[in-house]
DNA sequence: GCCGTTTTCGGCCCGACTGTTTTCAGTCG
């Protein structure tokens, strides 16, 4: 049987190889060379073992004739005798080493080694206990502190076997505002900023990075090191530091006067990628940069920048949005200044997903506010409409007859809303509903209960684990029901939790633009569905997007931002999302009817 | 080993921190 190759274990496999090469001393631009590939194809949006079929694996970025042919082998025949080769004479073990923190492919290499430690089973166990009996302090290269070091961190590793969780937007924007307010509170502090994946608004984010302007970093150093929450102190230097907090989140520290900002700024936002390709189109232009400035290499001068702004001018390049820092075409893009003018959460005229309180009996939860609270809520935040769309009465539960009265009692609701508080607010309130798409791509909904609604938001709540193909023409048959306007929370996926379902994404595309439909892109912070590289696919494509919050209390409906984050990830301009329409427009495209 | 708006050859991002060293290699972001 053949083995079926994800991108996780191809990665896994050429990182594997780079340290081998590095054990090795090949040329340290070989080892890049097979590191770059390995993050390459952990960060593709397709299955490569699909890409080889088509032929496609040369067009993969950092992997040319060399390593494509090998790749070529292992997906063939299984293995690549080439990768085996250069491994060969190797400590597995050491393969199983280099995946935790600190140690390399030189530390594995020689710990392996000395220890004569083969085998991958039990090899942290057994480094653990080298370490315990005082073994390796007396190796060469290593001593005491670094021997505390790799038992700390084996142990570590040991208790979180799984890899550690990331955690959701929302969660680090809060935990990053009580660190950046204790900053400020010393008096050497001049600002204090969130930057790396939370600036840039990643759907999950792995540790906090911050950046203070001070002219004293010493002493914000030490101020940063008494913050009470901090459990272990990771490392610290002049002008930086790490921590562990008692919650397990990482925390990095660095400090930049005032002069320099900018360019901290710029290099501490990243992403790592976009900061070596924009180093890489630099360099090609007699150009060094880092967080210092931007160094002329013939003169060795060097040009400071106060804000992110000078910095990029003075490359001759528009200030690209953090969102696109994930060198994805947008150093291009700003080059040729084609950078797309992103939706902001100012454009967002209306929130088209919301659960009320209002009972229709349904099989999933119900929201816990009542419409008008809701209404209140969204005439605050400025919207000129809103659809409540619970989730549809359960079909096993109730008689066709029943569903049609519930259905009936809540638009009589709805209108009267209308006629009353929302007519004070000037506020146009739809009556949808979020129905459930049946294993077969049917609508839990009797024919006749179409009639009652505005429109119709079609989601996958059950039965996740179908074949791609099949899946595929689940939603496809769903969209063709009557006033179905738009796909919810798509791929279904739910962040740290589950991935999403398999779907052929080109035709639910086409199908959704054939019958002027929309997908959704659901702000709620462990789903943040349609994902970022889907909503770029999305609209390269020309479909059209419905950004909403899925709440299902009243505070849910502050959650819009990061819809509207995931949007811009995704390059998503004004146009592209149909609830920046304003009502009138809106109710054209979004084909309802009224008086 | 990869790659091309000065190159199909000759380059390849940049700096901080740590530990074990007497000048630097390894690792990380």
């Amino acid at each position: 049987m053949k083995k079926q190759w994800t991108n996780q274990e191809v990665a896994e496999l050429l990182r594997a190889v780079a340290a081998a090469y590095e054990v090795r001393n090949a040329s340290k631009f070989k080892v890049i060379a097979y590191d770059r590939a390995a993050t390459s194809v952990e960060h593709l949006t397709t299955e490569i073992k699909d890409l080889w079929d088509e032929g496609k694996i040369n067009e993969i970025p950092g992997v040319g004739p060399s390593i494509a042919q090998h790749l070529d082998e292992l997906f063939a025949k299984g293995q690549s005798s080439h990768f085996r080769e250069v491994m060969k004479g190797l400590p597995p073990a050491m393969f199983e080493l280099i995946k935790i923190s600190g140690i390399g492919p030189k530390t594995a290499f020689k710990l392996c080694q000395s220890l004569k430690i083969w085998r991958k089973k039990g090899a942290l166990e057994r480094i653990k206990k080298a370490a315990e009996e005082g073994k390796i302090r007396r190796l060469p290269g290593f001593g005491e502190e670094s021997e505390r070091k790799i038992k700390e961190a084996v142990t570590q590793a040991k208790l979180k076997k799984k890899e550690k969780p990331r955690m959701l937007l929302p969660y680090a924007a809060e935990l990053a505002k009580k660190i950046i307010a204790y900053l400020k509170s010393s008096p050497w502090v001049e600002d204090a900023q969130p930057l790396g994946s939370l600036r840039r608004q990643c759907a999950t984010i792995g540790d906090i990075d911050i950046a203070v302007k001070t002219k004293k970093p010493k002493k914000v150093v030490a101020f940063f090191l008494k913050f009470p929450q901090i459990k272990q102190v990771l490392n610290q230097g002049e002008k930086k530091a790490s921590v562990v907090l008692r919650n397990e989140t990482q925390v990095d520290l660095r400090t930049q006067d005032a002069q320099t900002w900018g360019s901290m700024l710029q290099y501490f936002t990243g992403s790592k990628h976009h900061n070596i390709a924009l180093r890489e189109w630099a360099q090609k232009r007699g150009l060094s940069l880092s967080e210092y400035g931007i160094k002329k290499v013939k003169t060795g001068k060097v040009i400071r920048t106060k804000t992110e702004e000078e910095f990029y001018r003075y490359l001759g390049l528009p200030w690209i949005p953090p969102e696109l820092r994930e060198d994805q075409g947008e150093i291009e893009a700003a080059q040729k200044n084609k950078l797309p003018k992103l939706v902001s959460i100012k454009d967002i005229k209306g929130d088209l997903h919301l659960h009320s309180d209002f009972d229709v009996e349904p099989s999933h939860d119900l929201g816990k506010d009542d419409m008008e609270t809701m209404v209140k809520k969204a005439a605050q935040l400025g919207y000129q409409y809103l659809g409540f769309t619970e989730h549809n009465p359960s079909i096993s539960q109730h008689t066709s007859q029943q569903i049609i009265s519930i259905l009936s009692r809540k638009k009589e609701l709805v209108e009267k809303i209308n006629r009353t508080c929302a007519k004070k607010l000037n506020i146009k309130v739809l009556n949808g509903l979020e129905v459930d798409i049946l294993p077969d791509g049917r609508l839990a909904l009797p024919e006749k209960a179409f009639a009652l609604l505005d429109y119709v938001i079609a989601s996958v709540h059950t039965s996740f684990h179908q074949p791609k193909e099949k899946m595929t023409q689940r939603i496809l048959t769903a969209l063709d029901f009557p006033k179905v306007r738009f796909l919810g929370h798509p791929t279904g996926r739910k962040l740290e939790m589950r991935e999403g379902y398999e779907v052929d994404w080109e035709k639910v595309f086409a199908k959704v633009l054939k019958n002027g439909q929309f997908l959704e892109v659901n702000a709620f912070p462990d789903r943040l569905d349609l994902p970022d590289f889907l909503v770029k696919e999305a609209i390269q494509h020309g479909v059209k997007l419905v950004v909403n919050t899925d709440a299902h209390q009243v505070e849910h409906m502050e959650l819009m931002p990061y819809g509207v984050a995931v949007a811009r990830r995704g390059w998503a301009r004004k146009k592209d999302i149909v609830n920046t329409l304003p009502w009138r427009k809106f109710a054209k495209v979004f084909k309802i009817h009224y008086n």
